[in-house]
This record gives structure tokens, C-alpha cells and sequence, in this order.
DNA sequence: CCATGATCGACAACCAGGTTTACTATATGG
DNA sequence: CCATATAGTAAACCTGGTTGTCGATCATGG
């Protein structure tokens, strides 16, 4: 029963293999002359997706103000990752969609992504691989999607 | 052979799992008064630790600078979570130490991240538990003790 | 013994990304 | 037709980073 290994051990392991693979993804973004882009942006380019959003949704999925996302989605523009254009059935709206740069963010995280779990895989076995998913997803049930990573790290209250 | 979810399903979930232990642990720590505390300050604290610290050692476990770590422990004095005295044997340094306060989030934080890893192995069973923890273990081998996150998630550079 | 260089903590100016409050313009429903 | 709700923007502010600079103190080599 004794567990030699202090309490915040697992979730430190946890936030480290988050933090690897999010490095990875970086690492490569960064030499596909994506210099700027930093973690938290992986959870913006998520939310905007293919699709496209707008302000007020972006600030929801995120977990900010619409002021916030607002914000993010300038600087976005500013360095040419995101384009606005007027939605044609509502006036007030502001159609937010990736740019062919942004498009190429999304695409290399996710080809990123699946090389670490590639390589994860290797080293575990895939039967150990999926196991853990499944393991993790038993103690996480529905919490997948949230993508309110920015507002839950920084300051705000 | 066909992975029907997307590549950042893992990631994901991995981050999920770490932001459930560190919600329970701030969720107990503001039932316990400590109601102004964020995530990012679980790393601080640890950064600290009992055996207190100093400006230029904090701000290089935390990654960030000096300056920024002063601030933090300017701010964490305010707030009555450490005090600073003068070092006998160097007049330069300041000792940084966490008061009884400050004490009381570490206990806290340890009491809960260990009441969590039970609710966990409750969950899945002990073994599986130990193999999910062995095998992060050896997907970040050596990464453990890494508190750099506030400089890691933050906009910097 | 002291001059030089390294280190520690602080201050100032700045930046990024949050917040709240307030406002305009546009939809929408009674 | 008007009242209310919603989308986006702006201003003022806060936190927590950054760099550059500085005075004070230690450590060392001549």
C-alpha cells in the first residue's frame, strides 16, 4: 500500500505527455516557418476549425470574453492566419475562416499528432496504447472537447 | 488499423485528465479559503516547496525570468503565502519561505491530488492504475519534475 | 588588499492576453 | 413598430510575462 511517490506525481506525468506532444506538433510548426505560433494557439486554431466560427462562438469555446476572442482573432489576422468576411444573413456577424496558413497549421498538427501516437505506439505496443486511451477516457468521461484551455490557465477572476 | 479519432483525441485527453486533478485540488483549496488561487500557481507553490527558495532559483524552475519570479513572490506575499527574510551568509539574497498559509495549500494540494489517484483506482482497479502510471512513465521518462508550465504556456517569446 | 567580474534583487517600460463596462448596429418577436 | 436581444468594437484596467538597467554584495585573481 505505501506509495513512495508524492501526490501530484501522476498528474505531473499526465501534463507531461500533454506538454510532449504538444511540443512535437510545435517543434514541426516551427520549422514550417510557423516561428510564433505558442501552445495556446493549438487550442484557437481547434476551435476555429475547418468550419469557421465567429466571435461570440469563438469566446465560448474557448472559455474567454467575446472581447478576448475578438482580440485573438486580430492578432490571427494581423499575422494573416484567419480572414473576416461580412455574413451575407446577418449583418452584425462577422464570418471568421482560416486562411490556406491557417488551414496548413490545422493540417500539420493533426498529421504531428498522429506521428507521436505512432510513435507512442511503439514504444508500448499498441494494445498498451489503447488501453491507456481507454483508460483515460474511463476517467474523463465527456470532458474531450473542452477547449477552454485559455481561459482556464491565465489569470482572469 | 483505421483510428477513427482524430490525432488530437490523446492529447486531449491526457490534458483532461490533469485539469480534473488540479479542478479538485483548487475546488478544495477555495472550500478551505485559499479562494483566489489559479492552476497556474499549483506550480509555484510546488516550485517553492518547503524548503523555501529564491528569486533567481524559482524563476528558473518555473522558467521564466528573475524579474517575473520577484513579481510572483511580491504577489504571493501580499497575499500572505510566503515571507521573505534577508540570507545570514549572503546579504544579497533574500530567503523566500512559505508560511503557515502557504504550508497549508501544499498540504492540501498533496491531501487531494492523493485523494483523486484513490478516486482513480477506484475507478479503473489498482493494477491498471499502476500500468496507466508505468506507462506514462515511459512515454516522458525523466520528464517528471519539470515546473516550467507558467513559462511554457504563457505568451513569451 | 583590492580591483574586477559575477550574482542577487529591484525598478522601469513594455507587451500579450485576459477582464468589465459601455456603446453602435442589426435582428427578431410581440 | 417598438422592445429586447445579439454581434462586434472600444476603452480602461489587471496579471504576468519580457528586456534593459542598476546598486549592492560576494568571490576571485593579481
Amino acid at each position: 500500500m505505501g506509495e513512495s511517490a508524492p501526490g501530484h506525481e501522476l498528474p505531473l506525468r499526465l501534463f507531461a505527455a500533454f506538454r510532449a506532444a504538444v511540443d512535437a506538433v510545435h517543434d514541426d510548426l516551427a520549422r514550417a516557418g510557423h516561428e510564433h505560433l505558442r501552445p495556446m494557439h493549438g487550442f484557437v486554431f481547434q476551435a476555429i476549425g475547418t468550419r469557421g466560427t465567429t466571435a461570440v462562438e469563438l469566446g465560448a469555446r474557448l472559455g474567454v470574453s467575446k472581447q478576448a476572442a475578438g482580440k485573438t482573432i486580430a492578432a490571427l489576422e494581423r499575422q494573416g492566419y484567419v480572414e473576416r468576411a461580412p455574413d451575407p444573413h446577418d449583418a452584425r456577424r462577422k464570418a471568421v475562416r482560416l486562411t490556406d496558413a491557417g488551414r496548413d497549421v490545422l493540417d500539420r498538427s493533426a498529421r504531428t499528432f498522429a506521428r507521436v501516437r505512432a510513435q507512442w505506439a511503439d514504444t508500448l505496443g499498441p494494445d498498451r496504447l489503447e488501453r491507456l486511451e481507454a483508460d483515460l477516457a474511463d476517467l474523463t468521461p465527456g470532458e474531450i472537447w473542452r477547449l477552454d484551455a485559455p481561459g482556464w490557465f491565465g489569470p482572469e477572476r
